[in-house]
RNA sequence: UGGGCCGUCGACUAAUGGUAGGUCAAGUGCCUUUGGAGCACUUUGUCUAGGUUCGAAUCCUAGCGGCCCAGCCA
């Protein structure tokens, strides 16, 4: 990235630690074993500012960064800004802000409008070689002369224009003199060509539009493919890597540079990140927002970087997925759980531990001396001794999460139940005596006794239990909204549809739930936006930017795997 | 249907003509003041058929299956 490492730079790999194997890496080591490039590793990351990023980008980012760093070598952020229509710098600063996030740290950043001038002259040259010409034809018109799948194309009757009537024609549609639509500069490659992108292809049409950088300077562009590799070129990128459906564009690429006789940078196709129970595509996730079914790119339950953000996602995390997902040519699904590993695994590392009522039912110590209160020391981190311990408050009337007592408890349920012993976390061992339902039946208060004798957790007498479950004190609980969420849609692969149905009919119903009034203990009372936890035995939580003091928000992560719920889901399935 | 790309455990991915391995998931056990975490163990795979070779996931041929391309989007 930033700083060459002239001791590693060169064949050997800049870190010691083994990564996967890839064909990626393994094309630059030939390169770099074989000097094609003196050495030289540079990428660059393209995304074109109509959208936010979301977690497919980030395998191009950690690929284009990290293996650029990987060799000593350098990667550029590069704008592909050539359609004024569909762009806008707030995008622009959006994607900058997630790929900062992320953990990148680009060397150059351009835009591939810094390159307009540069490309004109380029293809004032080509015109002058009888390789571009200006068409006259209609966007209709071209398309049906370009032929189909299995019939070569026809040229236009304008494909064989004099050289100077192209150029005057060509200066003319720059000048503004034609209306969107009227003419194109076309390449004249080969219209019986079988790869489409060969025959005659556009390279810059007629925008009358204001362009986020350029302002009114232009009124034609260049289309990506006349583009995206005179940018390389021009930043001498030695390896840029696209994704797979561009492999039909590499001989293009490949014909735009040798013509120009410029710096050959070779593109590399790899296969997009697809996860599941999740959409990718940047106009279908634009529709969501846009139609209200999220609140907004940044919801917690969009795929978007900046959505996972907030949701309390980890860039370690997405980075390590990246990386263990791999990179290939095949068309895969990578399953939504192998991404929830990676951010357990790294809030496991770091997340501070609380304890948190999410659904509260109350426990009464019969007794214990009212008005009396202890502060028990609670444990911030197992994982790391060095995060130390609290101070939480406890007393006679405590909040316990309603799964945690069954008056009719099944077969290997081990928490609360009528005259079995817990152990309250970090507090004493209970014994559950009585219940008060209310009318409906329902059980709103369960009494206990505690034995004095187990402060802190542990009995004098050496007698076990089976269970230990977390509370909070209902004196000092400080009151929440939490927020669960579940996957976005309800299939695997959400484009799998019905007859007549839109990708929306997958959307999951119950994505979000929404619990007020949860009990969290007084240490959670502050904490900034983006703080993360994980509430013991439940999972890992955030404070989302719309918390407030007094009127905390925080979302759930990712869950805590829970070894009972799977033992109770098979054994009602084993029923039935 | 022309062209391009691709087929390895349930998922993802290694093995670069020489022991089919890793991660996730699933399962079993151990441990545990989180039914968390951790640890140990286990199950499951080279699309098919031919060929080359002492030896093929790998090379060749033919099938089969999947993805991409007919924007003045990227």
């Amino acid at each position: 990235m930033n700083t060459a490492k002239p001791e590693t730079a060169g064949i050997e790999p800049a870190s010691p630690e083994p990564r996967p194997s890839n064909f990626i890496r393994d094309i630059i080591l030939n390169d770099l074993k074989t000097n094609k490039y003196n050495g030289r590793v540079q990428t660059r990351f393209p995304p074109e500012p109509n959208g936010y990023l979301h977690i497919g980008h980030a395998k191009a980012i950690c690929l284009d960064f990290g293996l650029a760093d990987e060799f000593g070598g350098h990667t550029n952020l590069r704008f592909d800004d050539t359609n004024p229509e569909k762009e806008d710098v707030e995008y622009v600063d959006a994607i900058m802000e997630d790929v900062k996030w992320l953990g990148f740290h680009w060397d150059g950043l351009f835009y591939a409008s810094d390159y307009f001038d540069q490309l004109y002259a380029w293809a004032i040259q080509l015109i002058k070689a009888g390789k571009a010409y200006v068409d006259d034809l209609s966007a209709d018109e071209i398309r049906k002369h370009r032929g189909t799948l299995t019939e070569p194309g026809k040229g236009s009757p304008y494909r064989n224009r004099a050289v100077e009537e192209n150029l005057n024609l060509f200066e003319r549609m720059k000048a503004g003199e034609f209306p969107d639509g009227s003419r194109v500069l076309r390449a004249k490659i080969d219209m019986a060509s079988p790869n489409l992108n060969m025959r005659d292809p556009v390279m810059y049409r007629i925008l009358h539009a204001e362009h986020h950088r350029t302002g009114n300077k232009w009124c034609i562009y260049p289309m990506y493919d006349y583009a995206h590799g005179q940018s390389d070129s021009l930043e001498k990128i030695t390896h840029s890597m696209c994704s797979l459906e561009f492999a039909d564009h590499q001989p293009l690429y490949n014909w735009f540079i040798q013509q120009l006789g410029i710096f050959p940078s070779q593109q590399i196709e790899f296969d997009r990140l697809s996860l599941t129970y999740t959409m990718m595509s940047k106009r279908k996730l634009r529709q969501l927002v846009e139609e209200g079914r999220v609140t907004a790119w940044n919801d917690p339950r969009m795929p978007t970087l900046c959505g996972m953000r907030r949701r309390g996602y980890t860039p370690e995390a997405i980075r390590n997925f990246v990386t263990a997902a791999g990179v290939s040519r095949t068309n895969g699904i990578v399953e939504l759980a192998m991404l929830e590993h990676f951010v357990r695994e790294d809030l496991n590392k770091h997340a501070p531990r609380v304890m948190a009522v999410l659904h509260p039912v109350k426990v009464v110590l019969d007794n214990y001396p009212e008005n009396q209160t202890e502060e028990m020391d609670a444990v911030n981190n197992p994982e790391d001794p060095a995060a130390g311990t609290r101070k939480v408050p406890f007393s006679r009337v405590l909040y316990i999460e309603q799964d945690d007592f069954r008056e009719d408890p099944p077969k290997g349920y081990f928490r609360l139940s009528p005259g079995r012993e817990v152990r309250l976390r970090y507090g004493y061992f209970i014994t559950c005596k009585s219940v008060v339902k209310n009318d409906k039946g329902e059980v709103v208060e369960v009494h206990c006794t505690y034995d004095p004798a187990t402060r802190g957790g542990n009995a004098p007498d050496g007698r076990k239990v089976k269970s230990t479950i977390h509370w909070v004190s209902a004196s000092h609980a400080v009151d929440a909204e939490v927020r669960l969420y579940d996957n976005l849609f309800t299939k695997e692969d959400p484009s799998e549809l019905e007859e007549g149905q839109d990708f929306t009919a997958n959307l999951n119903p119950n994505s979000l739930e929404v619990l007020s009034h949860c009990k969290l203990e007084p240490s959670l009372a502050t904490g900034a936006a983006g703080s993360r936890f994980q509430f013991e035995r439940l999972g890992y939580f955030c404070v989302d930017p719309d918390s407030q003091p007094g009127k905390l928000v925080f979302n759930r992560t990712v869950a805590l795997k829970d070894t009972w719920a799977k033992i109770e889901k098979k054994g009602q399935t084993a029923k039935g």
